[in-house]
DNA sequence: TATTGTTATACTCTATAACTATA
DNA sequence: TATAGTTATAGAGTATAACAATA
């Protein structure tokens, strides 16, 4: 949970305090931000940590943070992914995973199998307790992005949805 | 920049391997991420990170990160502004703030000078040298945006815009 | 008493290099 | 030789508590 900020306002206004002051120095009333918000990356990045700050707080029931929760999703659509498939389809690196996993495996939410075909791999499966949770938690990350698109229509949501994958994908 | 991946299909398809191998142990052949494309939070995040890693490398011509970028276009466009309400713009929190006030002051991209009303505070103003570097700075900044939005539309960039706002102002 | 700016510090996240076992 | 998984570790980013000066 980052920071929690009241004032983000944008309207633009300045105003000169004492006539006869140092020269140009002025007070910020409103805070501009216009420019910024131009941005393509800002205005994704701030959406993002906004949305992941509810999500973290909904999730801490399961103990799932916002890559737990993606590795353990992964997982349990593709029972017997290995990790370095996980690490492509979700954009991590190999080192960062493995504590991941560790932990995951630690509170018996996944175990691993030897991979059929190729004895260097591993594959990655889920528990019955961990599949079980992963329901729950789904359905929980699904509520809340109704939730948190309260102020989108359904055809929006999916419209932001749509434009962002074509950034990224 | 982080990670790069080139593996990010989403097509589903398992395969069996060896008819009579230990039960139920199948190999993934393409990773299904589809449920966690129908979340905003990760498509958010994955949108932002893809944008910041181009955004880095632009930037680094100027010596400015993300935060960097952002904190130096707040004071360039508000001269006077303050750090609580730089805080408050961009949703950073103070601690943090007081060394990249510091190195921008030390590159002689900004100067302090005493608040005209409150003894407390203090004006961060650009320097010649500072408004100097963001008015290229942020000339590049654009010209990216239109490079990494080359898939989508002016309007659909526009209402990628208005709907990321949606979701965090 | 409340707020601005600061220090110190801890925790998390992310990144790189190098090793092993297998292909 | 190349790849999967791992270890160790460094660096960046983000968080909280507490303090001095001023309102």
């Amino acid at each position: 949970m980052p920071q929690k900020n009241t004032d983000s306002s944008t309207k633009k206004a300045k105003v000169k305090v004492k006539a006869n002051s140092l020269p140009q120095v002025t007070a910020v009333e409103q805070v501009d931000t216009t420019y910024l918000q131009t941005l393509l990356g800002y205005n994704a990045r701030r959406a993002a940590l906004t949305i992941i700050e509810g999500f973290l707080a909904r999730m801490a029931e399961f103990g799932l943070k916002p890559v737990d929760f993606s590795v353990m999703s992964v997982i349990h659509h593709n029972p017997g992914v290995t990790s370095r498939q996980l690490c492509s389809a979700l954009n991590l690196l190999p080192p960062n995973l493995v504590g991941l996993v560790q932990s995951l495996e630690a509170r018996g939410l996944i175990h691993r199998l030897p991979h059929p075909t190729d004895g260097r791999a591993t594959g990655l499966h889920p528990t019955p307790d961990g599949a079980a949770l992963m329901q729950q938690a789904e359905q929980a990350a699904t509520d809340l992005e109704i939730e948190r698109s309260a102020r989108l229509s359904a055809a929006q949501r999916k419209t932001l949805l749509d434009l962002l994958q074509k950034i990224y994908l």
